[in-house]
RNA sequence: CGGGACGUGGCGCAGCUUGGUAGCGCGGUUGCUUUGGGAGCAAUAGGUCGCAGGUUCGAAUCCUGUCGUCCCGACCA
């Protein structure tokens, strides 16, 4: 009965989550399944999460640069941990201008190995390295079950890669990037994340050690929002990536790897996400400030519009300001529609207003309306207002995210928690791989991370019971 | 690949049980009145009912097959 209930709830949730993105117009589905069509909203929006992105990952001295799409198969089986992770879920080109190829071409779900094959020529010497590409790209993973903007067959992202001279360069870098993403999530996005080290079961094929950023969702279920991960040497040695060391040696070059794709759109709108629909981080909206104007006749008409138009013009060299002029729509159809679409301040103007010179500010996070709020200085209440609601989204998905861990020591308690809500459970872990694939099993429940710097406390297995003194996060994930 | 649901004007759906030649809401167009929280009235356009077979005098409706989509599971960012 209680299941029942359950499944219910998770299927409206996930109604809810498709009816946002098709009603704020994000993205559409497309003749192809699994596959999905990035509306000008959510492309837009898409934009800004890599402007600031670029910035930040040039900023700590990495160059763009683009590999094809098209990678030979014999690259992708060169290493073998990575072939038997993402050989199942490839997609492969067998036939070219009408004729079927001599040999096959992956379509990449990942760019490592055409991107070392590269990396292999350009590294001679230590003066070489280290070497720090990134790419903006689209890949293409053959998924069995997809979601919009979650989990698609094609998506884009962002994928650095580099190589070093020395594993704790590498490894510096790593962890590094990681912080980038976690700082991008927090500050750009209003979303706090945990970062952390996936176990054994949940590591990029090909990695040493994966690092990543969870986040945890309105409905008590994490995502994994980015990656990082240490290569080690695994890629070099089998791409034969190798420099001649100071000393004069020859080396294998040390490697990283990291992205965010265009799932962080699917965690803003279930980060934040509210039964109006989008609420959207005012970094980031592709729209910061609507105005709807308010008229009955023709005359007010003329005055409201020329009143707004002084302040579209006021208001645009400092924020991303959108005037719907449309006439089609009453102003009640508009505020419904800009909320849906989670835009962070809407500003209404009528006769009232104008007479007055004031306007009404609404909030899209609290819903509240600031009434006769003065045209002078409104340009630096607007941007005051942003950065409020910045940083209020950001605390209020903070207090959720803190209510809703739970430190839980016994299995029991364990399975109940999960039973009654979804969250991120605390708990000792023996570091068995079979406890976890047990728990996986019996509870959909899964390691999202052993964070970082978490001191060591002596403790028992949530499963087994054995002594444990790592602690680890539990949840269930997307 | 398993389980469930569903394919009918642009969108959302009814009609199917009990076969008789397609209807509702939204949207579109035109006109008038409206506009401070999803406007009203009137007129108007728009559909070989996913596809292919079959049963029948007659199929959206019954049968068989097939394709596709969504939701739930196994795989994954």
């Amino acid at each position: 009965m209680e299941e029942e209930e359950d499944k219910g709830k998770d299927a409206e949730r996930a109604r809810w989550y498709t009816d946002v993105v098709i009603q704020a117009e994000l993205a559409d589905y497309s003749p192809v399944k699994g596959c999905m069509v990035i509306r000008p909203y959510g492309y837009a929006l898409w934009e800004n999460i890599q402007r600031a992105l670029d910035q930040m990952i040039k900023d700590l001295g990495h160059v763009n640069a683009y590999f094809p799409m098209l990678i030979p198969e014999s690259f992708m089986t060169k290493e073998k941990e990575h072939v038997e992770g993402f050989a199942p879920e490839c997609a492969v080109v067998t036939h070219g201008g009408g004729k079927k190829l001599d040999e096959p071409l992956f379509v990449r779900p990942t760019s490592e190995t055409i991107i070392n094959h590269m990396f292999a020529k350009w590294v001679q010497s230590w003066r070489d390295l280290p070497l720090l590409i990134n790419q903006w790209a689209n890949v293409v993973r053959w998924e069995m079950r997809t979601r919009l903007f979650l989990r698609t067959t094609e998506f884009l992202w962002q994928e650095g890669h580099t190589a070093h001279a020395t594993e704790q360069e590498a490894e510096e870098e790593a962890r590094r990037m990681l912080e980038m993403y976690k700082d991008f999530a927090e500050n750009w996005m209003a979303l706090p994340v945990l970062t952390g080290e996936k176990t054994a079961a949940e590591r990029f094929a090909g990695a040493v050690r994966t690092y990543c950023i969870e986040g945890l969702m309105r409905d008590g279920k994490a995502l994994q929002a980015g990656t990082s991960h240490f290569l080690g040497q695994n890629f070099a040695k089998a791409f034969d990536i190798q420099f001649q060391s100071a000393g004069g040696g020859l080396e294998h070059v040390w490697q990283t790897s990291w992205g965010v794709s265009t799932r962080l759109i699917g965690a803003l709108i279930m980060g934040h996400g509210d039964e109006k629909g989008l609420v959207l981080p005012p970094k980031l909206a592709p729209y910061q400030v609507v105005i709807v104007p308010i008229y009955k006749k023709d005359d007010e008409k003329a005055v409201v519009t020329e009143y707004c138009r002084k302040l579209v013009s006021m208001l645009k060299p400092l924020v991303r300001v959108h005037f719907d002029e449309r006439e089609q729509y009453t102003p009640g159809w508009k505020f419904n529609h800009w909320e849906q679409k989670g835009v962070p301040l809407r500003i209404n103007i009528g006769p009232r207003d104008v007479a007055a010179n004031v306007v009404e500010i609404a909030r899209r996070d609290t819903g509240d309306k600031l009434r006769g709020v003065s045209e002078h200085g409104l340009d630096a209440e607007v941007v005051k207002l942003l950065d409020i609601i910045q940083k209020n989204i950001y605390d209020k998905a903070l207090a959720f995210r803190t209510e809703n861990t739970k430190q839980i020591a016994d299995f029991d308690g364990f399975k109940k928690q999960l039973d009654t809500a979804n969250c991120f459970i605390e708990s000792h872990w023996c570091e068995s791989a079979k406890c976890e694939a047990s728990i996986k099993e019996e509870t959909k429940a899964t390691i999202r991370c052993i964070p970082f710097d978490w001191e060591k406390t002596p403790g028992k297995c949530i499963y087994c019971k054995g002594d444990a003194t790592t602690r680890v996060v539990f949840a269930r994930a997307y």
